[in-house]
DNA sequence: CTACAATTGAAAAACGTTTTCAATATGAGC
DNA sequence: GCTCATATTGAAAACGTTTTTCAATTGTAG
């Protein structure tokens, strides 16, 4: 499943791209690969690094360049970490939420949180008119925790 | 009450400094004065422009030094916003999380969440051990939604 | 194929944060 | 109170990351 997925994402993201009005370029193309395939948030330096594996003029600015389009066509999300803000990652489906692992930063989006009677309860205590929520769960993947 | 108690603690952060073996000077006066009666997040070179107004000759290093400090003796903590991620707010009494309004900035403090059952229920969908979960609410503080 | 405009990478600039350092101010001990 | 060792200070410099500038290159519509 995940080769499938990955690769047909890549070219989803490629043609959301050009559907945009954006050209597919090189530099691009190896960005969007390896973005739309990590399970890992990286930031743009580590995207630099990987991208180089691929295309190795790629340059840095480039990446940034490339990263704010992405977000902004709703790809890409930048998440918040204790180690670093400037991270980035395959945006959620809808209404999801990170897992990340403290130990080998492996990223997995769930769904489901049933906070409704929270912001009920933040709403009247506070008198806020609470309109968005920020969820994050940290802890270890099952990988980490078997060893 | 305000006045009282944002006095009260602004000594108990001097006093908690000196306990520490910290000296007590009048840059960190000024910026403990500050950030004991803030209610909103500020970022260094905000509590450096308002600790100015108080003491002239503050610098933004110390700053920097004195929230460094205050953050490991857990007086003051780092919000992390979509505007900001470097931003210091007076520190959570035992288990609370933050609302925060995106007008005005106001930042209060809530408790009693009730995500343990969604951790539960992510724990078994995923396989992660979560440890820590990370909470924030966005909305208008009662002032900002009045207008 | 051509031509125009978007995109590129390198270099420079801008920005926030940290380090270095000599001068200063604090607080413990007398 | 005074003295003194030393923690702390602010200015300047260094640092790493992000943004801007610019001429050369590359994609794509026609």
């Amino acid at each position: 499943m995940s080769e499938e997925t990955q690769t047909s994402l890549c070219d989803q993201w490629l043609a959301n791209l050009a559907a945009s009005g954006y050209r597919v370029t090189a530099p691009r193309r190896a960005i969007v690969e390896l973005m739309a395939s990590s399970t890992h948030a990286l930031e743009p330096l580590a995207i630099y690094d990987q991208g180089r594996k691929d295309y190795p003029g790629l340059g840095l600015v480039t990446v940034y360049r490339t990263l704010e389009k992405l977000e902004e066509l709703g790809l890409v999300q930048r998440v918040h970490h204790h180690q670093g803000c400037h991270m980035y990652l395959r945006a959620a489906h809808g209404h999801e939420h990170l897992v990340l692992c403290t130990r080998c930063g492996h990223a997995e989006y769930f769904s489901g949180d049933d906070i409704g009677g929270l912001i009920n309860k933040v709403t009247q205590s506070t008198g806020f008119e609470i309109r968005e929520h920020w969820l994050q769960l940290f802890g270890l993947c099952p990988a980490c925790k078997n060893q």
